[in-house]
DNA sequence: GCTATTTGTTCAGCGATTGAATTATTTGCC
DNA sequence: GGCAAATAATTCAATCGCTGAACAAATAGC
């Protein structure tokens, strides 16, 4: 049943201005070119005289600005073109992975503005002096962005692990924690962030989920639905339906590295058998290539592998091999399963995706049923290695589009 | 992100008092108790005012009555419930299955207020001829609405195959069915119902989509998020996510049957190997519990297994045993991937679920990484045989809840 | 019979959209 | 160069629907 969903709550006499901003500056924010008021009363439905009212509005809480190349040429006054402005409101992403810590700054229109990543080893490092060291990266951050005119609403933590609603990261088996309380650990250092009503300032959540977002709002625009498998130690998924994230009843959902392949097979650390984990993971990976895991971290292990791969290496091609077949059987087990028509190989995947596409569009071919009528896209990620990072600070800022309100309350 | 999504095109003056009127609606019908206006003004933030004017529209079409026991007793004026009206508008469904044709009627409220089930082997019998019959079943049950001052609004269709947005049934494999276009073979005959903005004539579409929908306003109401599984001769899907069915990108999604649960297993006929379908599916079942399947038909097969196992027959119990154990393998993937934390046996299943229960959890038990914090409920379907028509008819008054404002239009 | 209490309605006020008229600014043609 | 056509954006009275407060209705308890 695919009704437009109605907001959940009471609609007053003012949601509906709230509702129109959020429209019209969402129309900002997926145009190709910057559209005038015209343009946006025609796209909408609305009245030119209520569009250029909400616009209005819009351009004093600077949120959009006028662009200097006007939309049109021809005869007649000429255009206004409105962008979204490169000021104002950004979000703020910040990531904890095994190798490395990130912070990042993505601004309204999704670019971003500011990067910053930090390699280390971050398993012997206690939780909290991981996040220590992550919000002295942010304050640098929030320096820069400020120099740009910047502020930051809102910040996002990517953590490769389970996350439940309240932060609480529950279970980070490859960073070694458990249980720990993300945001007790911030409150604990000075904020960052300016609150804005409908902006929670910090949100904690699976870097698969975060990479998947990331993806979904990467120019050019792609797929509204797809999946997005970040494959490191680990093997997470992101599920993007219809332009959103499905989180599942709890928010735990993708454990797509526990799907069965060989039920019968290895045994798991998650107490099953056979899990996709055991054959795709990256250590799977690496070991059936007849690298020494142990000598190198995992995203130089993934570069080697290529590297082998490129070269022609047998082991190399046949772990690769091996690796897509198993990940094939899954993946075509989830297209079955959701009916998606695209699948993005992120994370340690992307730098294999060459020689991981091929197996995997075999076996989806061979056990999907509808893959007759329409095909399946298998594709590697288009954001770079902090996938997760940039989609945490890029899903800030996408709350702020979505719900312009709030932001505008604040500004005055 | 779990944004209140905003209705799509824009919010006009009078969408605001659509909108309301689809909220307060909605409110009475999900209540346990007829709410008065008072309560729909608290339980919706409306004023108490706008609440009235709103109720008085809903009472003007015929979509509401004042109940005559009062929802509460004690000092005051007595308030005046509010409920579903029982004349008015209703659903029309239809359903087509390998040994059956069912028609049913269920009013506003989601009561079934006629049904007809037609029992004969459809195999044989050409498309177009069982969709007459059916047509057929369906004008004796719009004489028979009509004498309760039921109006059909709409129908909808349940096949037991794969169904393009057209209504075009691609593939109905246990119904020999091939690109069927069933809107053009039903447009021959005289139309059954009156039009409504905003309710389509007619919808076809998957027997499992439907019957999940039905699981889902089903009384008394239960999660909003859930796998219903009909297991049939072939197994179905539907996946309902926040309380609407998830289609897939083209509609195809749900086809659990292909899940692998021994990769290396038996050929099927998609395909792939090892597919759930061989393992879990009817003729898998009969056949491994030593029933000469060819003499029963699918229905029956399904009860004599039950009397079998409930006697004890060894054979059977393995047979659901084992049969278990594969749906559990591919119930598991289903939640690791999705976070489910509910599971509804349907269709054949129903009858069977007391056998099949123990190892789908023993399975999910062992595979579910998240299991340990969130248990997984799996229970049967609480809805008769002819689950997927009255969903397909709920599925149409559940249009008209959702969207009061065209049928107050058309009522003037 | 009076008061407290809760329900439901009435009504002036107001915010937001609408549609038509008006102003603004350019292109192209004579 | 000047004028008409075309397109963009604004202004303004009218209207729709929600709000808040006052008011009428109806009952239980004392």
């Amino acid at each position: 049943m695919s009704l437009t969903h109605a907001p959940a709550g009471a609609v007053r006499q003012g949601s509906l201005r709230e509702l129109n901003l959020a429209l019209v500056l969402g129309r900002i924010a997926t145009a190709d070119r910057p559209p005038s008021r015209a343009d946006l009363a025609t796209a909408t439905g609305l009245t030119r005289a209520t569009v250029s009212a909400v616009v209005e509005d819009l351009l004093a809480g600077r949120l959009v600005s006028e662009s200097d190349p006007a939309p049109r040429s021809g005869a007649g006054r000429p255009a206004r073109g409105l962008v979204l402005a490169d000021q104002g409101p950004a979000g703020l992403g910040l990531e904890v992975n095994v190798d490395y810590l990130a912070v990042c700054v993505v601004d309204l229109a999704g670019q971003v503005r500011h990067r910053t990543v930090h390699r280390a080893d971050l398993r012997p490092v206690a939780p909290a002096d991981a996040l220590a060291r992550l919000v002295e990266m942010a304050g640098a951050a929030r320096e820069d962005a400020a120099r740009h005119g910047l502020t930051l609403v809102g910040a996002a933590l990517a953590v490769p692990g389970l996350v439940d609603d309240a932060g609480l990261v529950r279970l980070a088996p490859n960073l070694g924690w458990r249980d720990v309380p993300v945001p007790a650990l911030l409150a604990e250092h000075p904020p960052l962030i300016e609150q804005v009503p409908g902006v929670p300032a910090l949100v904690v959540d699976n870097e698969a989920n975060l990479a998947a977002l990331g993806e979904l709002h990467s120019q050019p625009p792609g797929p509204s639905s797809f999946l997005h498998i970040s494959g490191e130690v680990g093997i997470g998924a992101g599920i993007v339906l219809d332009g959103a994230l499905f989180r599942g009843v709890r928010g735990w959902s993708g454990e797509i590295g526990h799907l069965p392949v060989h039920p019968e097979g290895r045994p798991c650390r998650c107490g099953g058998q056979g899990c996709l984990e055991q054959y795709a993971g990256q250590e799977a990976i690496v070991t059936a290539a007849g690298l020494a895991r142990a000598e190198l971290p995992a995203d130089t292990a993934t570069a080697r592998l290529a590297e082998l791969a490129e070269a022609g290496d047998a082991d190399a091609l046949r772990a690769l091999h091996d690796a897509g077949t198993a990940l094939g059987v899954a993946v075509a087990g989830v297209v079955n399963l959701l009916d998606l028509d695209t699948v993005v190989l992120g994370g340690g995947y992307a730098a294999l995706a060459p020689w991981l596409c091929p197996p995997v569009l075999a076996e989806i071919g061979a056990r999907v049923l509808t893959a007759a009528w329409s095909p399946v896209t298998v594709r590697p990620s288009t954001l770079g290695a902090e996938a997760a990072a940039v989609g945490a600070a890029g899903s800030v800022v996408r709350r702020i589009v979505a719900q312009p309100a709030g932001w505008l309350a604040r500004a005055g």
